[in-house]
DNA sequence: TACGGCATGTAATCGGTTACATGATTTA
DNA sequence: TAAATCATGTAACCGATTACATGCCGTA
């Protein structure tokens, strides 16, 4: 008894982990290659990691007992996973934790709350660069939006999100980029968000 | 000749590196602890990440030639990074360098999608924690906006943009939370962002 | 049947996170 | 001077990213 403890995995399940119970959950049985494919055009929009995750993620949470995996006997052999009992489990007590609070994890704003350390006119540039970015975001979600087949249906929520922090950005770029015309100086050098 | 290229680290820095080197560029030499008070009432509130980074990431930067310590030989001998000229050069090209966009990662969205698979009333749980975190987040930003000394300055631009989005978040989740009560599904079972 | 692209995976590494641990300073 | 808090760091692990590598399959 004298053995160190192993050390243990304290957090085993993380989002990815609940991406991939989640889609098998709600669409069945799938494989690696057609995870990647309904996390593209779904959270893919609000929550991207690289493919790789969807190979590797399966595999670790088959282990852990949340999925189960089998293998094709036909020509490509490929894993096609499904959730377990567990799975699902795991998957209702992560619904109904408590979410917590996420963040801007915007890289175009961190470079303009240091944009003073750069030469003259580097948040204008960003500005710019970000406005047209967001605009074309805004105009596909659009488009989305319109392309729904029954139209009567209500929008995806998430995607209604997508357009009101969409139309947010535009506004604060586009507003930020008229500011800088002005000349008024924007990122003072020691500019905190207090 | 035939020595194997030892395996190079192909993307030495990343966000957490820019945001030590423009603390620095902009505050001038500082310790960890003191980086840490800075990012958390600034950049923080939008790209967190834990305290042991800003300890870890200033050694790994002063490996690279970014950074320069000097260790104080007083009574805590702690150390006190500062910016390099080779540090303020790679600043200055990431600030030049495009900044791509950026994504909500807001776990409050991603298990509203999929709310589905838990039991009924799961997206209406989310939805009014989500409505009052944002809520809450939108009264903090108010109040730093509004205790900020000089009146006639433009607020900080980060702050600007953490109110559009506060705002609109309070918005959709609280439509949200009015539709869920008229009883309208949400969140369908293969709901995609389409 | 050759070729191009879609599909499927693995290997290796590194940054980020969690957890532990202790020292210095202030204040009651 | 004891307690509390502020301050400062390290160790180890693991998820995430990058890069590599190859296989199947439709089509010309």
């Amino acid at each position: 008894m004298t053995d160190a403890s192993p050390p243990q995995a304290v957090v085993s399940l993380g989002p990815v982990s609940f991406i991939v119970l989640g889609m098998l959950a709600t669409c069945g049985p799938m494989t690696s290659y057609e995870l990647k494919r309904e996390v593209d055009n779904s959270v893919g929009y609000f929550w991207s990691f690289p493919r790789s995750q969807l190979y590797a993620e399966p595999q670790r949470l088959s282990r852990l007992g949340y999925l189960e995996e089998q293998q094709e006997d036909s020509g490509r052999r490929r894993r096609v996973f499904s959730i377990t009992e567990t799975g699902r489990g795991a998957l209702h007590d992560w619904l109904a934790q408590s979410a917590g609070a996420g963040e801007l994890r915007d890289p175009g704003l961190l470079k303009l709350f240091f944009s003073a350390s750069g030469p003259a006119g580097t948040a204008q540039a960003i500005a710019a660069e970000q406005e047209a970015l967001h605009q074309q975001r805004l105009a596909e979600y659009v488009r989305l939006q319109n392309s729904t087949d029954d139209s009567a249906q209500p929008l995806s929520p998430t995607l209604r999100m997508g357009l009101l922090y969409e139309e947010a950005s535009v506004k604060f770029w586009r507003e930020l980029a008229q500011q800088e015309q002005e000349n008024v100086p924007v990122g003072a050098p020691d500019a905190r968000i207090s």
